[in-house]
DNA sequence: AATATGGATGCAACCGATTGCAAATTATTG
DNA sequence: CAATAATTTGCAATCGGTTGCATCCATATT
C-alpha cells in the first residue's frame, strides 16, 4: 500500500466520511493508478450479500427452448441499462424447475441478492409465491393475483380495449381473437379487454372466432388457419403478439384474403419488425425498454427498504397499414 | 455439524477421495437434508476465482440498444445451456468502452473466470486482442485474422457461396448484396463468397448492386429502396440477415416487384419467422444453438489445459418460396 | 507383540474485505 | 497551558470455505 492500514484503504474506497477527504481522494487515486479492484468474493463473504441480481427465465414447455421473441431482448436491455446505473451484476439462470428451492439455492449460496421472475407471465410461478416473498426479495414481470411481492406489467387489457376498440371504429363486425396460452393471465386480461370492447359496441360473442396457442408466428400461422375453416366470416383479427399476427397475415394470404381489405389484423408489442413487415402492422406498444428499467428500480427499492410495488404500464396504439383499407 | 471436522465435511462435499465414502455420504445426505448451500463468495475468496463466465455485449453505435436480432437469444440459449452442465453461473456485462480495461475490471474483481466476447463480429474487440490473450481467458464470435485465442463463428464465405449459387442456379442475372456495416469481418466474408460465385458464373461485378447498412429489417427496407433507383435491372438479393431480407420484400413490394417472380430474396439466419413470413424466405442456417455451446465448451477447454481453439461450423441452405417461382 | 504401513480425519493458516471499538492525533475551550 | 472534545486512523476479529501437514487409528507384516 501507500502508508496507511487496510481499514482505512477499504473505508476510503468506499466513501466513508470517517476518513478525511484528503487521504480518502489520495488513496482513490493510487487505486485507480495500480488497477486495484476489489475482490468481490471476500466482499461478498464479509458482508454477506452480493452486488448481484439474477434474471430468472423459463424453459419453455414446447421444443423451442427459449423465449425467442424480440420483446425479451428489449426487456433485458433496459433491465441491464439499469443495472449498471447501480452498480450491480447480472446472472442469467434457467434453473431445472420451477420452484423455490431452487431460488433458494442461488439465494442461499449468496449468489444474488435477489430476483427478477420472468416466467409470472406464464404462471411458473404462482404456485410458489406465498413463501417466496417473506424468504427472499423477488420481482415478476407479469400480472399476478398476489398483493405480497413486487411486479410489473403494462395494461394488458387497456391494451386489448384500444386494439379492439380500432377496429370496432374502423367498421370491422366479425373481430377473432389470437391468443397464446389460456392460462397466462396476460392473456386472459387481453381477452376480458377484448370482450369488454365487443359488448360496448353490442356485439354477440362467438367464441368460434377465439383461438389460443403459443407467442410464435409459427402459432399464428396454425391457429389462422383453423379459423378460417371454422369461420370464414371473419373481417378483423386481434393477436396478442406482433409474432402472431404476422403468422396469421401469412395464412390470410395463403387463403386467399387480403390485409387489411378482407381481414384487418392488430398484433402486441410492437416489435422492430412490425414497422417493416407486409404490411406493416397496426399493434400496441408497450414501453419495454422502462419496464425492464422499472423492474430493476423496484427491486432495488424493495432491497433497500421493503416497499412492495405492483406497476402497472401504460400502453399506446399504433395504427399502420394492416388496419387502414386505404392509402 | 454432525460428527465431523470443518475440513472433512469441505473435502466430503468436494467429493474429495481423500474421505472414505461412508462418511461422505453420510455428509451429503446431511447436506441435502439442511439446504446447505455452499457461500460463492467464502469459496471465491478460498480458491480465488470464481465458477462464473460473462458474457460480453456491444452496445449498439446507433440508436437502437441492443443486438435485437433473435439470433442472438438463441445463442444465449445454447450458452446457458452448456454453462448449466459445467454447473458453472452465467453474467452478462456491457461495458461503457469496448477496453481490455473493462475487462481486465471483471477478471481482477473475480468477478468472472472467463469472456464470451459477442463484440467480435463488429470488430470491436481487434484492437485489444494482443494484450487479452495473455492476460484473460477469453472466446470470441466470429471471424479474426488474430491466432492467439479461442474464437467460433460460422462458415461466412460458404454460406454466402451457398445462397448466391442458388440464386445463379435458378436463373438468376443480377444479384444484388445486401449487407449490414461493410468493416464487420463476417459480411467481408460473406462479400467474398459472393463475388467468386458471381466471377465462377462469368457475371461481371457491378458495385452499384451492393449495399450497406445494419441488421434490422429497417435497414434492409432503406437498402432495397435506394438499390431499386439506382439498379432497376435486379432479378434477386441476397441478404446478410433474415430481418434485412425481410425488410428488403417489404420494400420490393411497395415498389410493385413481386417476390419472387420478379425479385428473388435470400436470408441469412433461420430465424423462426423466416418460415412464416410473406413469403416464407429462402435462408442459410446457421446452427446457432451449438455455436453457443461450442463455444462454452472450448473456453472450458481452454480455463483447464490452455487449449486454443478456432472453430468454424458449418451452414445450409434453406429453400422456401422466396425463390421459387412456381409451386 | 512390536513395528511398519496406509487410509481417514482434524488442526490451523489463509484468502481479502468489513467494521466495532480503541487509540492517536488534532482542534477547541476554559 | 491543560483538559476536553472532535476528528482521524489502526487493531483485531470476523465472514465461510480450502488445503498442506500432522495425527490418529486400524490393519498388515515380521
Amino acid at each position: 500500500l501507500a502508508g496507511v492500514s487496510k481499514s482505512t484503504v477499504s473505508r476510503a474506497l468506499n466513501d466513508n466520511p470517517l476518513i478525511s477527504l484528503k487521504t480518502r481522494v489520495k488513496i482513490q487515486k493510487i487505486a485507480r493508478k495500480h488497477k486495484f479492484e476489489v475482490h468481490q468474493g471476500a466482499r461478498c463473504l464479509s458482508l454477506n450479500r452480493s452486488q448481484t441480481i439474477a434474471l430468472i427465465i423459463p424453459k419453455s414447455q414446447n421444443k423451442e427452448h427459449f423465449v425467442t421473441d424480440p420483446f425479451f431482448l428489449e426487456l433485458l436491455q433496459g433491465i441491464m441499462l439499469k443495472m449498471a446505473e447501480y452498480r450491480y451484476d447480472l446472472i442469467i439462470g434457467q434453473p431445472q424447475k420451477y420452484e423455490l428451492y431452487e431460488l433458494q439455492r442461488y439465494f442461499n449460496s449468496k449468489r444474488a441478492a435477489g430476483f427478477i421472475l420472468m416466467g409470472g407471465c406464464c404462471g411458473f410461478f404462482e404456485s410458489m409465491v406465498e413463501p417466496i416473498q417473506s424468504t427472499i426479495p423477488v420481482i415478476m414481470w407479469g400480472s399476478t393475483q398476489q398483493e405480497s411481492f413486487c411486479s410489473v406489467d403494462c395494461d394488458n387489457k387497456n391494451g386489448a380495449r384500444l386494439a379492439v376498440r380500432h377496429l370496432v371504429q374502423v367498421g370491422r363486425k366479425q373481430i377473432g381473437f389470437l391468443g397464446s396460452v389460456c392460462t397466462y393471465p396476460e392473456v386472459k386480461l387481453r381477452h376480458q379487454g377484448y370482450l369488454e370492447v365487443l359488448q360496448e359496441a353490442g356485439f354477440a360473442f362467438d367464441p368460434r372466432i377465439v383461438s389460443y396457442g403459443d407467442y410464435s408466428s409459427k402459432a399464428g400461422y396454425g391457429m389462422t388457419k383453423k379459423l378460417l375453416e371454422q369461420a370464414p366470416q371473419i373481417d378483423a383479427l386481434f393477436a396478442c403478439s406482433d409474432l402472431i399476427a404476422i403468422g396469421a397475415m401469412e395464412a390470410l394470404r395463403e387463403k386467399g384474403r387480403r390485409v387489411p381489405q378482407d381481414v384487418a389484423v392488430v398484433g402486441f408489442d410492437d416489435i422492430p419488425l412490425a414497422e417493416h413487415c407486409s404490411p406493416p402492422l397496426t399493434t400496441i406498444r408497450q414501453n419495454i425498454l422502462k419496464a425492464g428499467e422499472v423492474m430493476v428500480r423496484n427491486l432495488m427499492q424493495f432491497l433497500e427498504d421493503g416497499i412492495i410495488t405492483r406497476t402497472i404500464l401504460p400502453v399506446e396504439l399504433i395504427v399502420r397499414k394492416s388496419t387502414r383499407s386505404t392509402h
